[in-house]
RNA sequence: GCGCCCUUAGCUCAAUUGGCAGAGCAAAUGACUCUUAAUCAUUAGGUUGUAGGUUCGAUUCCUACAGGGCGCACCA
């Protein structure tokens, strides 16, 4: 795009940009030593009564608001921790310097230094006694105008439009402090997690992304291509063969926070890629990792709510969390012994709850869209669901005193899935048998179906001891903990065509 | 992938039945030494997402395409 096509509100800031080099006035700088940042300087002018002046402060930040009065003027400096309010002077300026305030456009960058005091309506200042241009803005960003109504800011003509906001992530960061706080929220979360799993001697690891077989979950992957070795390599979709490879290594507990990719459709709940949180511990079973997932979700909340202008939204947990049984729940919601059901009382059944063509669904997929319809949408406080049937849980070991379920959990809060878990199958011989099935689906034409992993049955021939995995899915989960309704609202750059 | 809806100035939004495309903010010029959605005056800013069609005339009606939103499907 040349200068000439730019609008008039663009060009004028191009302008400006050539007056600054005429008057020798550097428009991108190196560099400013600050004091305070907004927030420690009015609280460093504490409670001054009166006319008394504060100390003198250096601070930087975005120039987000100006109200010029001929010789003076005022304006609000943003930086992450707040606004702070400006004052310019032209008799303590000077000429020269107040008039290169006409230079200076909201959304430049620039540092200010001088002494702090209160005006009038008892608002900290600092008294700008010299000004520096840090960075240019030669785009104007979508300021809003902040009136403050009751003590509260409200926000008039922001940016609101949702695809920009995803698209101009830095620009909706910019003019946003509450999406700021948001993802600074979400950062504090993971690290929290960290801290918690490692305060209970997990290790963090880092297995391949880039894998000649996908596996450990069920989905459609990325397909790329290595050219030296001249060979198709997936995208992984989930961490767990890896993880579980280190257990029989000797790594008895271990963990990984990375990115799964999913060929598959984007919605309010689903990006292509999202952050997975995978741990697997030696010698545990299902009934262990609940309690784990039961204290890390109350560790990961405790730090969402430190941050203060979410902490009103996050919700307080009591463990232990319910249990419900998969089968009784189900029979339960249902009135009759779904498990008992011949083929056709079943499909009656599916079609009395609402579930449409369940002629050409599998028993397994009926049950399961069952439950989901009749009890998942219904499990608004974290609840943890227990025993899932064998046929809908391949992964898992056989449960004990009952083979006809598994040892697995899924933790649901507001109707989602949150957490999924089992016992980990250690008995490799299952384990062929169980990845053949999976082959012959895939010769049969299921593009989900992973065909047969011989080197992580070679690792669990060495002898995998018992453990118990856990998956959390980070999106989600912060989703949940601070009530936002759509995954985009979370990942700062959510996938999306390009413009 | 399917259905419905949306796309107008840098931003937020108007525009009667198909009849000269408007406002606020932002911008430019000027006035103003405690303002805070500052105020006042003046000015500029548009190939109405793109390409076609119907019509004397299209922001408006039709078709296709692009991007987006919502829902469905897929995703245990």
């Amino acid at each position: 795009m040349s200068v000439d096509d730019l609008n008039a509100v663009l060009r004028a800031r191009r302008a400006k940009l050539e007056q600054l080099a005429e008057q020798g006035i550097a428009p991108f700088a190196y560099r400013f030593e600050r004091t305070h940042d907004a927030r420690h300087a009015v609280a460093a002018l504490g409670g001054a009564a009166g006319d008394a002046p504060g100390p003198d402060v250096r601070v930087a930040g975005r120039l987000v608001s100006w109200r010029a009065h001929g010789k003076t003027a005022f304006a609000h400096l943003a930086d992450p921790s707040g606004r702070l309010q400006l004052y310019f002077r032209r008799d303590e300026l000077g000429e020269e310097r107040y008039a290169a305030l006409d230079l200076l456009d909201l959304g430049d960058v620039i540092g200010v230094e001088g002494p702090l005091f209160r005006t009038k309506t008892g608002e900290a200042t600092v008294r700008v006694r010299a000004f520096e241009l840090l960075a240019k803005s030669l785009r104007p960003l979508p300021f809003g105008k902040e009136e403050v109504v009751d003590g509260r800011a409200v926000l008039h003509s922001g940016f609101a439009d949702a695809e920009q906001r995803s698209r101009q992530r830095y620009a909706d960061l910019a003019v946003h402090p509450d999406v700021r706080e948001l993802f600074i929220a979400r950062s504090r979360m993971v690290s929290a997690i960290r801290r918690f799993l490692d305060a209970r001697d997990y290790i963090e690891v880092e297995t391949p992304v880039l894998q000649p077989l996908y596996g450990g979950a069920t989905a459609q992957p990325f397909v790329t291509h290595h050219e030296t070795l001249d060979m198709p390599l997936y995208l992984r979709i989930a961490d767990e063969l890896y993880l579980k490879r280190l257990i029989v290594g000797g790594l008895e507990r271990v963990y990984e926070i990375g990115h799964d990719f999913r060929n598959e459709g984007i919605d309010r709940t689903h990006n292509p890629e999202f952050t997975m949180l995978e741990f697997y511990q030696a010698y545990a079973d299902y009934r262990d990792m609940m309690s784990v997932v039961e204290a890390l979700v109350v560790a990961a909340a405790d730090a969402v709510r430190a941050e203060p202008s979410l902490a009103e939204r996050v919700p307080v947990f009591e463990p232990p969390f319910p249990r419900v049984e998969w089968v009784r729940a189900l029979n339960h919601a249902l009135g009759v012994d779904a498990m008992a059901l011949d083929a056709s009382a079943l499909r009656d059944a599916a079609e009395r709850v609402g579930i449409e063509h369940a002629a050409t669904l599998s028993r397994p997929k009926i049950l399961d869209e069952m439950f989901q319809v009749l009890v998942e949408a219904q499990l608004d406080a974290p609840t943890f669901v227990i025993d899932y049937p064998r046929e809908l849980s391949p992964l898992a070991k056989p449960k004990r005193g009952d083979p006809s379920l598994t040892e697995r959990f899924e933790l649901f809060a507001r109707g989602k899935e949150m957490a999924n878990a089992f016992s980990e199958l250690n008995d490799p011989i299952d384990q062929r048998a169980r990845f053949e099935a999976q082959a012959a689906l895939r010769a049969a034409g299921d593009q989900e179906a992973t065909g047969v992993d011989e080197d992580y049955l070679r690792a669990m021939e060495y002898g995998m001891p018992p453990a118990g995995g856990v998956g959390i899915g980070i999106d989600r989960l912060f989703m949940y903990l601070t009530g936002t309704a759509h995954i985009r609202d979370v990942i700062l750059f959510p996938t999306m065509r390009p413009e």
